[in-house]
This record gives structure tokens, sequence and C-alpha cells, in this order.
DNA sequence: AATTTATAGATTATCGTTAATCGTTAATCA
DNA sequence: TGATTAACGATTAACGATAATCTATAAATT
């Protein structure tokens, strides 16, 4: 059986649906806080309530959305205190993560790695917050599944992914350089590279927590009110 | 303003079917592997397709069932690697959110926590492993609540859930005693009385993992095949 | 004037029906 | 006969329309 020569399945109305919100979000369409109406999405993307209210739900099981019963969905905005606790955790996951994934890596996987950095490159290249994200994303995500742990992986993304939203448009804001991702994924490569589970402990537990470090000294209280502030600076 | 004298208030049919199914789930009325379906329940709880299709996404958000597109929706299997995964997970998890909540402890907190054992005693009293497993999981929850840290409770709630509903079918299985569970969670309560950081760790840490061993050292790889066997035995 | 009650508009929640999809079995054909 | 295609039954996916709910504003009541 040879591998499908282009992919002719079209997935559900739903998932797509949910594809193009998600992506909506990442590159800052919607804003934190903004509302999704239900009736108005269908209309916009020509497809029915029930299709995007679905849609709605998946974005919540991943943490983008917050849906109030009778009131409607909102897109998630995370609290300086919720990106501390996000923050932290990750770092202990990632960590538990790496070791895991050291112990089962092989040649094969290093050189997937390697592909991963190749697109944040790529993207960095660009200079395109969105894509960046989305490779960085990708880049973690394959260390996930390095681990074997199917459980850590589900706990991490739902962890990870409304992060992940929040840093692109908090580095589009600040008109931060995406030089800096490059450097610190290869670190990890050479972490995983070298064999030693401190190096690779030490690695991860720094990886993260540098981009926010300016927003959680700030006193802006979360993303909304950065928004407003950057707004009023131009 | 007074709190409701009753609760009038109808939640959404959705949000009711959910409470039904996952209790029965959590009391064995459908099994690990076995198929829902939407038009079925439907008929049988008398409300819309569309309704009981929203209390399954939600049941899939807490990892009681899993949805297969175009397929169907089944009970959540956990496999043995699967259970063992969440089983360390919760261990660290479960320690990081008792320290926290070892902080902010009060001794109204601490007198909650004993109205919480008292609803397991109770339940220990009639043998009612359905509700040993709801008030198991209550006391757990308030400890999470305790610690603050919102992130660290829905992480936990996502990860614990399916284990609960698994032990609860288990041990009715096994026609273990239920004597055990109060012990257990009174050693929690004195930890946290006690004060010290490292009691509490240790007492958390050995919490969860004595229910699984029986299970988890038998050749059984899943409840399925637990209750085939245990029904041929009979 | 302050508080309660009506009302209207917007939005979500629910319904019943129809369409698309999947797996299985029957039919076809080389 | 063996393999491919067609048809069927069961089930999920999607739709359009209606009902229930919430919010804010206006009217009424004290």
């Amino acid at each position: 059986m040879r591998g499908k020569l282009f992919s002719i399945k079209n997935s559900p109305l739903s998932e797509q649906a949910y594809k193009t919100l998600l992506d909506a979000i990442f590159n800052g369409s919607f804003f934190p806080g903004e509302p999704l109406r239900e009736l108005h999405l269908a209309q916009e993307l020509e497809i029915s309530q029930t299709s995007v209210r679905e849609a709605l739900t998946k974005l919540e099981h991943v943490g983008l959305v917050v849906r109030v019963p009778n009131k409607g969905t909102f897109v998630t905005e995370l609290s300086k205190k919720e990106i501390e606790e996000r923050i932290t955790l990750r770092g202990t996951l990632e960590e538990i993560a790496g070791v895991e994934a050291l112990k089962r890596i092989t040649p094969a996987a290093l050189a997937d790695l390697n592909l991963k950095l190749g697109n944040i490159i790529r993207a960095v290249s660009i200079n395109s917050y969105f894509e960046v994200a989305q490779a960085d994303l990708e880049f973690h995500r394959l260390i996930w599944k390095i681990s074997g742990n199917k459980t850590l992986y589900e706990m991490l993304d739902q962890l990870t992914v409304p992060l992940f939203a929040f840093i692109s448009i908090l580095r589009r804001f600040e008109k931060e350089s995406l030089d800096g991702a490059i450097e610190s994924h290869r670190e990890i490569i050479e972490a995983f590279g070298s064999g030693v589970d401190g190096r690779v402990r030490e690695v991860i537990r720094q990886h993260s927590s540098p981009i926010y470090i300016n927003f959680l000294n700030s006193e802006t209280e979360n993303l909304q009110a950065l928004a407003r502030k950057t707004l009023l600076r131009k």
C-alpha cells in the first residue's frame, strides 16, 4: 500500500473551522477577551452554527477560548498570575519529558529535531511571528512525542498552546526580534546530542521563561491592557 | 442578595446529560470500550442528538470517552501503560499542589477537609463504590483548590478523573474493602495539620499508588480484559 | 428618586430532519 | 474463482428553524 498521492480527504467542517479560528487567534486577528459569536462566524465561514459551535468547543479544549453558558465564548485572556502558573508548570513537565526523551532518543529522532529547527529558521527569516510560534510549538511537540509518554504529551499540549498564542501576540506588539528563537532551540538539540541528563534538564528549564520576563515584570495585568497601552503609545 | 433557596436553575440539557453519563460511567453502567451511540442516548434521555453530542464532547474533555470522527464515541479504555503514566504524573502534580496548599492552609480550610473526609466515611459505611470515588475526588479537589493554582487544578482534574472512574470499577470487581480510603485520607489531613512540608510531600506521594498495584502487577492489559476474566471466574 | 417590572434585541441552546460517511454484505465480471 | 464494485444499514455530521436565556433600556410603581 502506498501513501495517499495527495490529500483528498476532507476533514469535518468543524475541524476546518477549528483550524481556521486557531490560526486567527495565533496571528492576532482576534484579541484576547474578544467575543466569538456563533451565528456571526457561521455566516462568515459559510457553515452552520452547529459546526461553529463544535469548533469552539475544540478551541475551549485546548484552552484558547472560554465558553460561558448562555453568554458566549471569548478568546482566552490569561492573567499575569495564570501565565506564571503555566510557565512554572510547563518547566516542570518539559523537564520530565526531556529526560524521558533523552532515554529514547535516536539519530533519526535527532535528525527530525533538526528539521523542525529548519522550520523555525525559515519562519524567522521571513519574520513571520505566526509561523515562528507554530514551528516553535512543533519543535517541542516532537520532543514530547519522543518521550513516548502520551499522557505527558497531552498535558503539555494543553498547558502550552495558549502560552504560544500569547507569545506570538506579545512578540509582535513588542516588535521583538525573532533571532533568539533559533539559538535557544539549537541549544536543546545540542543537549540531546551530548546525551547528558543534567545538561538536558538545565537547558530545557531555562528555555521558556526569558520571553515573558518583560511582560511579567511590567505593571500590565493582562494582554488586553497591554494592547491598549501599546496602541496609545503610537 | 441571599442565595437561592433551592436550586431552581435548570442547567443546560447538555450539562444534565453530561452529569448523567458521567455518573453512569463511574458506577459501571457503561464499560470501558463500550460505544455510546448519540441517537440511541438521545432517545433514552429524551433529548435531542445535539445535546447528547455536546455532553459527549464534555466527557471527552475530561478524558472519560474517546470520540473518533465518523465512527463513534467510546468509553475510555486506559491501557496499563497509560495508567502508569497517569499515576506517576499525578504523584508529581499532587505533591506540588500539596506544598502550595500547605502554604495557604487555614483552620477553616482544614475543617473543610475534615468535612470531605466525613463524606468519604459516610460513603464507605454504606459500601457504595461509586460514592466513595466521588467523595475521594472531592477531597482532592479541595486540596487543589486550596493551593490557589488554577492551572494546576485543571491539569490534575483532567489527569485524575478517568483514574477515579477506573478505580471505582476496579474496586468493585475485586470486591476490595473500602476501609483503607478513610485512613489514607486522614493521614493527609494530619500532615497538613503538622505544617511540615516534608511530611505533606511524603504522605501525598504515597497516597495514590497502592490501589493500583494489584492491577499493575497482573498480566491483564486493560480493564476490558479484566472484566472478561472476572466474569469467567464466577 | 429609587426600585421594581416590562419589553426588545441579541445570542446561545435545542430540536427535527437531511446529508455524508463507514463497514458489511451482495452482486458483477473477467 | 477471486477481486472489484454496488448497494444497504447504521451512525455520525451538518443544516435551518425555533425556543430559551441574558442584558440593557424604558416604563411603571411606590
